[in-house]
This record gives C-alpha cells, sequence and structure tokens, in this order.
RNA sequence: GGGCGAUUAGCUCAGUUGGUCCAGAGCGCCUGCCUUACAAGCAGGAGGUCGUUGGUUCGAACCCAAUAUCGCCCA
C-alpha cells in the first residue's frame, strides 16, 4: 500500500472520481429498470454566466437526495439542463458585441441570433463544467435546452392550445416598458424600491374665468379654497407625463370639489382642453384631490381612460425619448430631462406652486435596472385566473407540500391576486409567437407549425409576429417538456409527476407557481409533490451577492481552495430550515476539517489493515483478513454499531422531513466524537502488539465494518471523498462485505459506492445495555480527565486512584474496562476501597467516589476552589428540585414519571452534595 | 398599508410534542498537550436572567397577547 498523505488533498481525488463516475454511466437513468421511480427537475440554469453560490447551494441539496434515492433503490433521474433566458442572453450578448462597436440593429435579426448561439455553444457549457466540479449527478445525456426543437414544439402546442381555450389572447394595454431593453415585461420583472423623490404641484388654468353665478354658488359651498381661483392645481411625481394629460379628475363624494364638474382646463405648455371628469378611483388624500390624468401612461389612468372614453395620448418613444406628440421645444428629449424641462418651464410661466419631498415607489427592470416606464402598447396575454384556481387547490388539498410550510402562504397570495401574464417580448432571442397574420386579408392564425397559405383567402403571404415569448413561457412546461412531451415518452410515463423540486423563495412566483399550473392544464396531473424551498446566499453583512457589489463568493474559487466536499458539507449544514444564509469563506474550513478528519481515521485504519495482512502473509494465515462480523462482542464495538444504529434512524427520519442540515450535523457529530474520540481511541489499545492476532484482525473488522457504512451513510453529502476512501478500503474486504444495489442488467456497470445500499437502520443492532456501559466508562475516564487538568496535573505523570462506595454492577463494569479507563486517563492504578487518601482530589459520580491522591502535586486551595463550585452547582440543583417538589399542584397535576424523575434526581444530588462536602471537610 | 421571517454565548446558528435543557454546536477565547491517524488535531475550561412586558400552565427558549429592533416579500 501506497504512503497516505497526512492532509487530505480534494484535487488528487475529485477529478479522478467524476470521470469513473462519468465513464461508467453511474448516473444513468433508465425507465425499463424495473425499479421505482424518483425524480429531480434541475433548475435550469442561464446561459448567461457563472454557478453562483445558489447554485452551489440547491444542487448539494439535490445531489444529496438524488444520490440518497439512487442508493435506496430508486430509478432516480436527475434531470439537467439550461435555459435560453430571454433578455438576460440578449443583453450580455449585446453588450459584448457593444464592445467591438457593433448593436444589434446593424447586424439584423438573423445574424444576430446566430451570434447569440454561438454565445450559448461558447458559454452555455461553462456552467455546467462547474456542476461537474461539483460532484453533481444528473444523468447527462438528458441535457435539454429550454431552444431544443421538442421544447420549442411543446412551446408551440401550448401557446395555440391556451389561445383556442380563450386563455391567451391580444391587445393594446399599459405594460411595464423597459427603455433600455426595449421591451415588455412582465409584472414580476419589475422591481419597486422606495426612493425619495418630490411631489410636484402644478397650476392648470380653467377656461373660462369664474362668472359672477358660479361665483355665487360656490360661496355656498363652504370647503371651497380655490374657488375664486382661475386655475386648478395638480400633484404629480412624473411631471413629464403632464404632456400627456387627457383630463382632470376628482373623486364624486369630494364635496370640496364639485364646482369643478364639468368644467374645462387649458393644459399649459401644450395648450390643449381637457376636462374635469369624476372618478371614484381618486384618492381625495392625495395632493389636492385633483389629479391628472395621463392613459397612455399611467396603469392606473389607462383604466380611468377606458371608463370615459378619453384618448391615449402617447408622449414618448421605445426608448424613453419624447415624441412628435409633445410641443416642439421637448421633443427629442429623454423622460427624465424633459421632466426637468417642464418643471423649469412650468415655473417660468408661473404655473409651478411648489415642490415637496415625497418617498415614492419607483418600479425598475429587474434585469437592468432602468427605470420602468408604464408604457401602452400591443402585447400578448395570458389569462391566469382559469389557471390559477386548479394551482391553488393542489396546494390547499395537501397534494403538493412546502417545506417551509410558511411559503404556501405566499404562494396563495400570489395566486389568489394573479394577474394577465404578459407573455410577448421585443426581443429576438427566444421562442417566436406561433401567430401569422395574412398580409392579404389579415386574418390571424395561431398554428404550432408555420402555415403555407392563409385559411381564409389562401393566400401565401403571410408573415409571422415579430415577437418572442417570455423566457417563462417555456420553463413553466420543465418538468414534462424534458421528458419528451408532448410526445407520449416512456420517461414521461415513467418519471412523471416527478417528486421534489427544490429552488429559491425568489422564483415562487416565476416559475413554481407557474409550473404547477402548466402542469395542472397540460397533462392534467401535478409535477412534484414537495416544493422544498432553500433560503438564499447572502453576504456577511446579510445583503444580496451581486457583481454591482463584489460581494459573491465563486463556488469554483471555494471547490479550488477547500474541496467540493467541503464545500457541499458546509453549504448543506448550514441550509436550516429555509433560512438565508450569511456566508464567509472561512465557513468552508469546517467543511475541510471534516474532510480532514475523516481522512485521517482512514489513514489510520488504513496503516493498521496494512500491518495486519503483512503479518498475515508472513504467517501464511488461512481467513481472509476483515470478513463483516456476525456478533459483536466487545463492548466498545456492541457500543459502536448500537450508536450506528441511532444515527442511521436520525439520518433517515431527518431526510423524510427534508431536514438535510440534520442528516448531516447528526453523521458529523457520530463520526467526529464517538467514532473517532472514543471508539478509536478504544481500539488503539485492541491493536498492541501484545495483542494476539486474532483478536486484533476481529476489532479492524469491525472497525472497518462501521466506517464503510459511514461512508454510504454520509455518501450523498460528501460524494468524492467518500468514493476514495470506500474504495480503498473494499480492496480489504472480503467480497460479501459488499452491499450493492440490483445492477441493470443491461449494462456492465464497475462498483462503486455510487451503487451500494444506503445503510439501513435495521443491520445496525441497538444495544441499550452497552450504551448505558460504554457511558458510563466515559463519565469515568471523563471525570478523571477534568479533575487532573484542573488540578494542573501534568499529563504525562500516571496517578492511582482509589474509588470508594462503588456499588457491584459498576464495579464489575469497571473491572472489565481498567485497562480502557487507565489508558484514557492516565492511570497507573486503580484500587476500591473506603479510605481517602490524604492530599487527594476528589469527585463524586453518582453515589460513587474517586479519590485521586497526587501527594505534593496537590494545590488544596486549589481543590477547595474546584470544590466549592460543584457544592454551589448541587446547591441549585437541590434549591429547584426542592420548589418543585414542595409544590402540591406538581405533584398532583404534573405527571407521575415527572414527579419520579424530579424525586430522583434530588435524592441524588443530596446523596452527591454530602459526599463533595465530607471531602471539602477532609481538605481542611 | 398587508404578510412573512429573525431576535438564544464575543460571532454564526441549532433547539422536534412545554418537563430528562440550572439551554447546545461550530468558530473565537483561556489552560495544558507536537500522547507515532489528524495542530485542519487532542484533553480540559470559561462564557447566555433565550429582545422587552404581560398572560396561560404545576412547569415556558418553546404556547398566547402586546411591544421594540432588524430584514424580506406584496400593494
Amino acid at each position: 500500500m501506497s504512503e497516505i498523505s497526512k492532509t487530505y488533498d480534494p484535487k488528487a481525488v475529485e477529478p479522478k472520481w467524476y470521470k469513473f463516475w462519468l465513464d461508467n454511466d453511474l448516473f444513468r437513468a433508465d425507465p425499463d429498470s424495473g425499479k421505482p421511480p424518483y425524480c429531480i427537475m434541475m433548475p435550469p440554469p442561464n446561459i448567461t454566466g457563472e454557478l453562483h453560490m445558489g447554485h452551489g447551494l440547491q444542487d448539494s441539496i439535490q445531489d444529496y437526495l438524488i444520490r440518497m434515492k439512487r442508493m435506496q433503490g430508486f430509478e432516480a433521474l436527475w434531470q439537467p439542463g439550461a435555459d435560453h433566458a430571454g433578455i438576460a442572453t440578449q443583453n450580455v450578448v449585446e453588450k459584448s458585441l457593444a464592445n467591438q462597436g457593433i448593436t444589434r440593429q446593424q447586424l439584423g435579426r438573423e445574424r444576430f441570433v446566430a451570434k447569440v448561439w454561438e454565445w450559448r455553444e461558447k458559454y452555455g457549457r461553462r456552467i455546467l463544467q462547474q456542476k461537474y466540479m461539483l460532484g453533481d449527478s444528473p444523468d447527462w445525456r438528458r441535457e435539454r435546452f429550454t431552444l431544443d426543437p421538442g421544447l420549442s414544439r411543446a412551446v408551440a402546442k401550448v401557446f395555440a392550445h391556451l389561445y383556442d381555450k380563450g386563455l391567451i389572447y391580444r391587445g393594446n394595454y399599459i405594460v411595464n416598458w423597459c427603455p433600455r431593453c426595449h421591451t415588455a415585461i412582465s409584472d414580476e420583472e419589475v422591481e419597486h424600491s422606495e426612493c425619495d423623490s418630490n411631489l410636484w404641484y402644478f397650476k392648470y388654468p380653467l377656461k373660462d374665468l369664474n362668472t359672477e353665478a358660479q361665483r355665487i354658488q360656490s360661496k355656498n359651498c363652504a370647503l371651497g379654497v380655490s374657488v375664486f381661483k382661475n386655475y386648478i392645481i395638480v400633484a404629480t411625481t412624473r411631471p413629464e407625463t403632464m404632456l400627456g394629460d387627457a383630463a382632470i379628475a376628482i373623486n364624486p363624494k369630494d364635496e370640496r370639489l364639485q364646482h369643478l364638474i364639468g368644467r374645462t382646463v387649458i393644459l399649459p405648455l401644450v395648450e390643449r382642453e381637457i376636462p374635469v371628469i369624476e372618478d371614484d378611483f381618486v384618492d381625495p388624500h392625495f395632493g389636492t384631490g385633483q389629479v391628472k390624468v395621463t392613459p397612455a401612461h399611467d396603469p392606473n389612468d389607462f383604466d380611468m381612460g377606458k371608463r370615459h372614453n378619453l384618448p391615449n395620448i402617447v408622449i414618448m418613444d421605445e426608448s424613453g425619448i419624447m415624441n412628435e406628440n409633445v410641443p416642439p421645444q421637448f421633443r427629442g428629449m429623454d423622460r427624465f430631462k424633459a421632466r426637468q424641462a417642464v418643471v423649469e418651464a412650468l415655473k417660468e410661466r408661473g404655473l409651478l406652486e411648489k415642490i415637496e419631498p415625497y418617498r415614492t415607489s419607483i418600479g425598475h427592470c429587474s434585469r437592468c435596472k432602468t427605470v420602468i416606464e408604464p408604457y401602452i402598447s400591443l402585447q400578448w396575454f395570458v389569462r391566469m385566473k382559469p389557471l390559477a384556481e386548479p394551482a391553488l387547490e393542489v396546494v390547499r388539498d395537501g397534494k403538493i407540500k412546502f417545506y417551509p410550510a410558511r411559503w404556501e402562504k405566499v404562494y396563495y397570495s400570489w395566486l389568489e391576486n394573479v394577474r394577465d401574464w404578459c407573455i410577448s417580448r421585443q426581443l429576438w432571442w427566444g421562442h417566436r409567437i406561433p401567430v401569422w397574420y395574412c398580409q392579404v386579408c389579415g386574418e390571424l392564425i395561431v398554428k404550432e407549425e408555420a402555415p403555407d397559405i392563409c385559411p381564409k383567402c389562401n393566400s401565401a403571404n403571410l408573415k409571422q409576429d415579430e415577437d418572442v415569448l417570455d423566457t417563462w413561457f417555456s420553463s413553466w412546461l420543465w418538468p414534462f417538456s424534458t421528458l419528451g412531451w408532448p410526445d407520449n415518452t416512456k420517461e414521461l410515463e415513467f418519471w412523471y409527476p416527478t417528486d421534489v423540486l427544490v429552488s429559491g423563495y425568489d422564483i415562487i412566483f416565476f416559475w413554481i407557481a407557474r409550473m404547477i399550473m402548466a402542469g395542472l392544464e397540460f397533462l392534467g396531473e401535478i409535477p412534484y409533490h414537495t416544493v422544498y424551498i432553500t433560503g438564499m446566499i447572502k453576504d456577511e453583512q446579510g445583503r444580496w451577492m451581486s457583481k454591482s457589489l463584489g460581494n459573491g463568493i465563486d463556488p469554483a474559487e471555494m471547490v479550488e481552495l477547500y474541496g467540493a466536499d467541503a464545500v457541499r458539507f458546509t453549504l448543506v449544514t448550514l441550509a436550516t430550515e429555509g433560512q438565508d444564509i450569511k456566508l464567509t469563506p472561512s465557513r468552508f474550513e469546517g467543511g475541510r476539517n471534516f474532510a480532514n478528519k475523516l481522512w485521517n481515521a482512514y489513514r489510520f485504519l488504513m496503516t493498521n489493515a496494512d500491518r495486519l495482512k503483512t503479518e498475515k502473509q508472513k504467517a501464511q494465515r488461512e481467513n481472509s483478513v476483515f470478513s463483516v462480523p456476525s456478533v459483536f462482542k466487545n463492548l466498545s464495538d456492541r457500543w459502536i454499531v448500537s450508536r450506528l444504529h441511532s444515527t442511521t434512524e436520525q439520518a433517515h427520519s431527518s431526510a423524510e422531513k427534508y431536514r438535510l442540515y440534520e442528516c448531516l450535523t447528526t453523521i458529523y457529530d457520530f463520526f467526529w466524537k464517538e467514532y473517532c474520540d472514543w471508539y478509536l481511541e478504544l481500539l488503539k489499545g485492541r491493536l498492541t502488539p501484545d495483542t494476539p492476532f486474532e483478536e486484533q484482525n476481529e476489532a479492524m473488522s469491525v472497525a472497518l465494518y462501521v466506517f464503510e457504512a459511514t461512508l454510504r451513510l454520509l455518501h450523498p453529502g460528501m460524494p468524492f471523498i467518500t468514493e476514495e476512501m470506500w474504495q480503498m478500503i473494499r480492496e480489504c474486504r472480503m467480497q460479501n462485505a459488499e452491499c450493492r444495489i440490483t445492477p441493470n442488467s443491461k449494462f456492465q456497470i464497475p462498483n462503486s459506492i455510487v451503487n451500494q445500499c444506503y445503510p439501513k437502520t435495521e443491520d445496525y443492532p441497538q444495544d441499550i445495555e452497552a450504551e448505558q456501559e460504554m457511558d458510563f466508562v466515559q463519565q469515568v475516564i471523563t471525570a478523571i480527565r477534568t479533575v487532573r487538568s484542573e488540578m494542573r496535573v501534568p499529563p504525562d505523570k500516571k496517578a492511582d486512584v482509589i474509588i470508594a462506595n462503588c456499588p457491584a454492577e459498576k464495579l464489575s463494569i469497571i473491572e472489565s474496562n481498567t485497562k480502557d479507563i487507565m489508558r484514557l486517563s492516565m492511570l497507573s492504578n486503580i484500587s476500591f476501597g473506603n479510605i481517602r487518601p490524604p492530599h487527594s482530589a476528589s469527585v463524586v459520580l453518582n453515589e460513587m467516589e474517586i479519590y485521586i491522591p497526587l501527594e505534593d502535586l496537590i494545590d488544596i486551595e486549589l481543590e477547595k476552589v474546584r470544590l466549592e463550585k460543584d457544592i454551589a452547582r448541587l446547591q441549585g440543583l437541590i434549591k429547584s428540585s426542592q420548589t418543585k417538589l414542595s409544590s402540591p399542584n406538581f405533584i398532583e397535576k404534573a405527571p407521575e414519571s415527572v414527579v419520579e424523575y424530579e424525586r430522583q434526581k434530588l435524592e441524588d444530588c443530596q446523596t452527591q452534595l454530602e459526599a463533595v462536602a465530607r471531602n471539602m471537610k477532609a481538605l481542611e
């Protein structure tokens, strides 16, 4: 056997095994295997950029589940793929072209789209390469892209289906327009943020001066303030839009302003006559209660305009530049420049009443952060209400469960208030809308495939809609389009509905809710029964990681630094119940240290296994070196197997509840604090040169047996290091020690931890008696160690201890473990007796007392302090027990077992206190 | 304005059905150890009136009600 390095080096291990897994098709999923199906859809990453920590976290969780299920005998498919990400990708390619001084308009649509495909080829693979690095185990052969022919066919079919059903319509409406991306976006793609702005108050002159009659009438209106003025005052947060005003509106219930009804206002600068109208929508408390109405540039005003038949006066172009519908001096100005200019112009005319500071919510494009312009344009929409109802039901009925469950509320509130979905995008990159217009008769044709002639006039002069569909219009089909829908494939039959979706809460609306709607609408079945919502990765201060802040932590770099297993382990253990994770690179040290701990235990085992193997060869012994033990005789063996039982049980139950952090911390605690700290330390005492070969052999067998099981338990969380060690350990164990899941008969698959059975609780016998005995041994050792340490006894100074008041059953435990107790607490002798040696430190353990004679070494004062502390601790416990027990209510109402426990506790504490007090007295 | 989350050790976080939790972990800190698997380690230790105030209960970190602070989502 070659030397094993002292520290674990992931770089020497990880690439090797990933290649091995890929070369041997170990992630292949086959619908004909005869095993039960299990499927997770990988949220398709954008092809724009790099893997970020969120992927790292979500992939670690998904891969944990997939690998575990695979080991549990499921035909586990993790379906991979990528998303074309319309706006994002187009932006990124435009940006790269801009560096060369080229615009997409210069290239033209066809050549530009070809460029984006080049980009996809070049960069689209990169993120997948990064997923290799993490150790992800999807069936890469099944990788899909949202613009693949099959998936595009699904999109067209869905569009036609919804159109035929009347759930897709086209119309001129106010949409969220991004003047930089030059496209409409959906409500979900708008990010609102509170900004400091102003409320500008403008005077709009009334057309006719007040007549005497009106004046008298108004005088009777006691509340009137602006009655005698020949103008009215409006307030706005967007002054430039006044150029498109079509009316002034007031609330019909606003008594102050009744006299204005029916009047006409001269719109300043534009000199257009506009009416004063009444509408319930107007909030009398906003500004002056008289609001300007700009139907073409505000969603509420748009609705109001419809109610009152107002003209939609569009005042800017698609870049937010003022157009020919505004007075000449503003034409060609950017909307923000126009804002200043309008204010300036009104001020010059004395029509600026005042400016008040005002906090307002401003919508920004989630892609480029440009301020959104509500813009009237011709777009395609999906009617959402009919789709939302069934999607609400399946969650209400519990057919789909969210983990953590609180996200269901968020899901409900969105679906209950869902608005129609604007699906057309004025982009070039994406699924072209499957709609054709006859250039002869104007017929509108919606078809899955391009029609040759107009069905109405037979003309071949057809033109396809220029726009493309929202990216999510293909993503929402992901759970079944990737499985081959609309074809009726084996895959679809076998894996749909899938099992779990793992995603962040940021895309519950965008993606999760829509996927559920789509699954129900197009397949009549939910897409998955469980939605696992992860927290988001934040920086140290709790801020979102972003390129602009430069506070991102690159997972690839972390893998490079700490190893993939360490990164995965750390991320999963930090992900508690959907809480956001504040991450710093140093957090990965924990994972790395654990990997190193595993490695060194392995190193220890292998060194000894190697030695025993050599001895065996020398002696030419018959028996195979390390077999699976059938019975466990040694206390530490019985104990560690019993602890493995509990660990396995916990790993199963935590995984069922999707508490993966709990799975990993349980295994971590078992391995580090029980296997390494105690079991291996005890094992050392069984591997001494004076121990007979057969006994050493037996001890090593159990040690390897438990270690191997731990590797399998841990494999879903730390795939690489477990494979590395498993492969090596396998070589020194008997063939029947393996526990391989049924292989696919069709394929020759080598042994790998990937296709071993996940440990089952019942494989490891629980042994309560061994646990109790071991617990006592540990208590004795720890007590002596604590005293030694607190009394500053040098580690190399061996001590004799005397144990007094030792009950018979404890005595026998100590006697049968004397060697271990002495070795682990550095003693030269243990004797029993009731004589307290002078100058000794003492510790009371339940009813028994341990004396450690230390002669000159003992510092009486130090020992007194120690005992005083113990006395105070016991007194505290006694007091609280007494208080409880002296309350008749407690005795009457608390369960018998609790009362009994409290009584026992009190009694034990009192016995101990007496003993400690006695020892204290002996020192004086 | 509506909803959600957080508040527990110096820091980051666990804490399941209220009792066996005078509350745990990792990191940090203190003391002692290079004890031939591991100093990325070992042994031991210090450190918290569980945001605040009421309530329910025999019993509250946990349940209820107010309240404060921070964060997120929606309008």
